[in-house]
DNA sequence: GCGCATCTCCGTCTTTTGGGGGAGGTCCGA
DNA sequence: TCGGACCTCCCCCAAAAGACGGAGATGCGC
């Protein structure tokens, strides 16, 4: 049985969505919440599996709801947005807070009820025009790459092992270290590398190695 | 009315996929093709709105088919890959190729016809899972920002302005005269910004940039 | 064997970079 | 009015980086 909590400002909408939910056989609406405090508060005290979030609420909006409640680590529960208009605006703030779909509020509701089935399996489920966007923003960076890498494939393997070090911010020094080589060597290969990629400095090369996906954000604890 | 391909090696999946969207009043299957260079011609003759394409084929998988339909800009379709299994290793390429969908054979057909009517509609539709991981790469580098711009909001207007010229590989030289101040000024600024965020050098300055999102990867032309 | 690419290392040299301190200016808020 | 933050510029200095040429060793394919 999928336990919902549906938080919404306004009456109506929230007991409409209860409604339809709980007209399933096996889905549950154990609370309903008015607004972000509410819902905070709701989602420790009834520990449903998913939450129905409305975006626009008076005291604290949803999406601050949504990351106050996933940082709580005493609950496991997986959050959808559901909103009116303007998804633009908000779906990456969205996606940051941790939901796990995205959705307008004029989809039929079976469409409803599969969201909520889909996330609560560990899917998750965006409208359609929201896929499509995060889509093109994939595709975006990832062909930057191609051009790229056909440059990067003129180095030869020890020079792309230290333009990744370099990418991690390596000093020439500690490259050396790194792969048991001399400084001189080093700096053999580093001036090789940006002479093959037509760049001037290692900070250029750090760009690069970015661009091209040698080097990736996230990967890396920028603690030094 | 929508204009759909199927393309697969397995004529009776073919067929079968054929008589589950020929049932539906809006839609017509035009083309069916049994291999990614049938597909390609097939595409040119019929121009499909959608297409539906397996990727394990004979001759021509389903990506290369998709990316070379896509490239053709004589034709405006829309492609779903349809798959049995890994989407892990696939989607990847898939998106890169441009395919607007990417959904399992397991899924009912109600669900397939969905998909094709909300591609159709300039939306995109893919698998619970693949959403799923899609959402948390983009939530991991936007989740990233956050911790480092904490470290950046440190700095002043002008060290973050030098930092950001810095992150497009400028030499000194090239900020102190692209924002019109002396090189002095510009290597005061440098060594305030490094203090500040605990870095050592450039290079060091180049992957916080990246990794706090003041640089992203794909705005920038790596030519120098 | 020979040519070729690669990896390794060594010099020397110039340029860039980064640290240190000092100093004059503005602007803003206490 | 006075301190503090900021921007600007200067000095000197040491370290790092990068360009340049040379050279020995390996392995691979013709």
């Amino acid at each position: 049985m999928l336990r919902v909590m549906v938080v919404d400002d306004q009456a109506l909408v929230r007991r409409g969505f209860s409604l339809i939910l709980d007209n399933e056989p096996d889905i549950e609406v154990v609370a309903e919440a008015g607004t972000g405090i509410e819902a905070v508060e709701a989602a420790r005290a009834h520990q449903p599996d998913i939450i129905l979030m409305d975006i626009r609420m008076p005291e604290m909006d949803g999406l601050e709801a949504t990351a106050r409640i996933l940082e709580a680590s005493d609950t496991a529960c997986r959050v959808i947005i559901l909103t009116t208009f303007d998804p633009d605006e908000y779906v990456f703030r969205a996606l940051r807070a941790g939901a796990s779909g995205f959705v307008l509020k004029d989809i039929p509701p079976e469409a409803l009820v599969q969201a909520v089935r889909t996330v609560a399996e560990g899917g998750a489920m965006l409208a359609p025009g929201i896929t499509k966007r995060l889509i093109s923003q994939f595709a975006q960076k990832l062909g930057a790459e191609r051009n790229l890498s056909e440059r990067l494939e003129r180095l030869t393997t020890r020079e792309r092992e230290v333009l990744e070090a370099i990418a991690a911010g390596k000093s020439n020094a500690e490259i050396a270290e790194a792969l048991f080589i001399g400084p001189a060597t080093v700096k053999t290969h580093v001036s090789s590398l940006l002479s093959k990629l037509g760049l001037r400095d290692r900070a250029q090369a750090v760009v690069f190695a970015y661009e091209c996906g040698l080097a990736t954000v996230g990967e890396r604890n920028v603690g030094f």
